[in-house]
DNA sequence: CCACTGACTACTT
DNA sequence: CAAGTAGCCAGTG
């Protein structure tokens, strides 16, 4: 059985919405892990088949892609295209675009 | 059970 | 800005 902090990031990073990202950390802080974000990394990298998870909107905190070209960054970034993600001119993500910072965010900007 | 690994991050040189 | 470093810690074999 997998601990209370894999499941929880596991139904966070489940819970990214399309055309949204979320840094490792920010998933790690939200399972309730604060630095926990190489957890984060090693779950997408070791079940993110087996779980279907959107692992593409799992981004780190500089808002790149943290994959390596020929190793998933291009697919990663085709993916994140096609949910109508944009990227500067240097391949970064506008974090103050993109990212989701859950029902917290949403309730903020919607008064 | 133990060692290894990892798609991270913040901080310091 | 680049490079190094110390925390991070559970899935996997």
């Amino acid at each position: 059985m997998l601990n209370l902090f894999t499941r929880r990031a596991l139904q966070v990073i489940k819970g990214i919405p399309e055309g949204k990202v979320m840094t490792y950390g920010g998933v790690a802080a939200l399972a309730g892990k604060p630095g926990g974000a190489r957890q984060v990394s090693r779950l997408l990298h070791a079940m993110s088949e087996k779980y279907d998870l959107p692992w593409h909107r799992v981004i780190n905190a500089r808002g790149k892609i943290s994959l390596k070209p020929s190793h998933g960054y291009e697919l990663q970034k085709a993916l994140l295209e096609s949910e109508g993600i944009g990227f500067t001119r240097d391949d970064t993500i506008k974090l103050s675009i993109y990212l989701w910072d859950g029902v917290f965010r949403e309730i903020i900007e919607e008064k």
